[in-house]
DNA sequence: CGCAGCTTTGAGAATCCTCAACTATTGTGG
DNA sequence: CCACAATAGTTGAGGATTCTCAAAGCTGCG
């Protein structure tokens, strides 16, 4: 008796309050477990899926791509993240969800959570409430690469992503796994992989952070957040009561 | 008989399907109309509300705001919007949500429309799309902002400005109003007053667009659209059956 | 008329990009 | 385990975009 979506209800509870019986109708859906490689595309522009993405192992991102193929990613997913659980209500992509690292991932029914969130409003609520965390941290992204630059994204990102780590994983991490290449982090920064190259050097020349083989760690924990001005307040990591 | 959310139900219908029970469900949902000066912020971070901003007349934006004070806008609400519609799945504000013009806005109890959504889970599905509708326009617009200049990014704006106007007033618009101020348009585009200024004025000189007392006309569509590389597709504007 | 807010213009500086070459790491077949 | 190829990362230099600071025109309104 595999439980599919033990590790995305991890996620939702971060997030909302549910009943016994409401977790325990999550925890009843199955899905299947699929294999993918790195690079490979599990949801198109104009793909009609049936099935949202729970990212099981690797890192999943969501990409805008503009004519001509150039793509910028707006979204990466960790697991126990679901990746398109838009795609419940808006079937039709309008954007790329991609494999980033090789990735194991639950092709979880939309018809089941339909389902689910239909008899248990609460649950309902609560996926909700999932997409608005997914905005909120857009919003706020938005707000940094607007106004900031590559040395504040970077700081920023690599804040939310041991924050997000760390709630995923247990315990706030200095010590994570970042296992994208410049490339890819160019694509989510909007950076050359050049001047990302040198603003990544900057940062471990002060001492703020080291790398190892796509391994980062974090050393002054505080000047990285002052630099990045950050606040975890926009990641909605308070369980709301449904 | 006023019914409030008569408006709002146009804008859910350019994306969800409803039946006569579920649009009357929604009709007879009563609502307080407010009047409020622009710059006057609605909802502020750590705001508890119990209601959501429709917009009735003007223009509302949702920014972040930084340590400091200085904001970004991440969102423009015309009206026919829901504005803070993600609040009443998350009752506390992460972020701003500002009167960018004089505006009247209907404060729609959560609890109304929390009731209505767990009623009939078709409209549930409905305002969750919506909320989809708008984190869709914002990884569109991460990926504008993070790869584009900033002419590109205005020319970005004004098309889609232009459709979302025409979608809620009917016919695409060439000329429309933009009630903002530079400093305004800047804190949205991510740019100075300043570069705005020029970018602006070099649209005019190159006859794509002009203005006048702020309000935008468009000579040139095509050019505009091949600027900014636009394509609408992410405003999800073809109904989905629920 | 005169003030306050908005917009335009100018000039120098900072950030970031492009192109290009070079080095390091990873992966593969022998 | 080595050799080699492919991928990834680093470094350098010149140029484009955008910012900052500062001052001068506009516009609308009391």
């Amino acid at each position: 008796m595999s439980r599919p979506l033990a590790r995305y209800l991890n996620r939702v509870e971060s997030r909302s309050i549910l009943s016994d019986e409401e977790r325990g109708a999550l925890l009843a859906i199955d899905a299947p477990l699929k294999r993918f490689n790195a690079r490979w595309d599990l949801v198109r522009p104009g793909d009609d899926t049936n099935f949202a993405c729970l990212v099981e192992e690797g890192l999943v991102g969501r990409a805008e791509v503009f004519a001509g193929g150039s793509r910028n990613t707006t979204a990466l997913y960790i697991p126990g993240d679901m990746a398109d659980l838009h795609s419940v209500a808006v079937p039709r992509a309008a954007w790329v969800i991609t494999a980033l690292t090789d990735c194991a991932i639950y092709q979880v029914p939309h018809e089941a959570l339909r389902k689910v969130a239909s008899r248990y409003p609460g649950v309902g609520l609560a996926l909700w409430r999932d997409t608005i965390a997914d905005a909120s941290i857009m919003s706020k992204w938005i707000s940094v690469i607007s106004r900031k630059d590559t040395r504040a994204r970077i700081a920023h990102l690599l804040c939310e992503f041991s924050i997000r780590m760390g709630a995923a994983m247990g315990g706030g991490r200095s010590t994570f796994d970042l296992p994208l290449t410049h490339e890819q982090l160019s694509e989510v920064v909007g950076a050359t992989t050049v001047h990302l190259g040198r603003i990544f050097k900057s940062l471990r020349d002060a001492g703020i952070v080291t790398t190892d083989r796509r391994r980062v760690t974090v050393l002054d924990r505080d000047q990285l957040a002052r630099i990045a001005q950050f606040d975890s307040e926009y990641l909605l990591l308070d369980p709301t009561p449904t």
